[in-house]
DNA sequence: CCCATGACTTGAA
DNA sequence: TTTCAAGCCATGG
């Protein structure tokens, strides 16, 4: 295991186990993943764990994880600032404008479908 | 050790 | 309806 401190990685393993969870072509939102957590006004800490999910094992998803309104602010943080609009679309999710067509259909949200 | 910042969200003014 | 401020907490200077 990583050389995080305990309770980050407590944290991080929590939102990574998530974000995992998301099913191929849908997307959930930071706050949702908090929420999901019971720190719902910790949506910062999920973007923060997606910051240091680059390294996380296995792999992280992050490119299913956008902000509420489904936009795709996290973009500029991967490799090159296409590729999460590129894996959504390879994913059959429509993107516009940095947004996520249809997000209200696509939105998976950890609380209600794991419920 | 203290301060500022950030892939966010919500509720009040 | 739009704007502001606060809460979350790890990380870096």
């Amino acid at each position: 295991m990583p050389q995080y401190s305990k309770t980050t990685t407590s944290f991080f393993e929590k939102v990574y186990e998530v974000a995992r969870l998301v099913p191929y072509g849908r997307v959930t939102s930071y706050g949702d993943i908090a929420n999901y957590l019971g720190t719902g006004k910790s949506a910062r800490m999920v973007g923060w764990a997606m910051n240091a999910c680059r390294t996380a094992m296995p792999p992280v998803p992050a490119h299913r994880v956008v902000n509420r309104l489904g936009w795709l602010t996290g973009k500029g943080h991967f490799e090159t600032p296409d590729l999460m609009q590129k894996l959504l679309e390879a994913e059959g999710v429509k993107v516009k404008d940095n947004k996520v067509v249809e997000f209200d259909k696509l939105r998976w949200q950890p609380l209600i479908e794991l419920n």
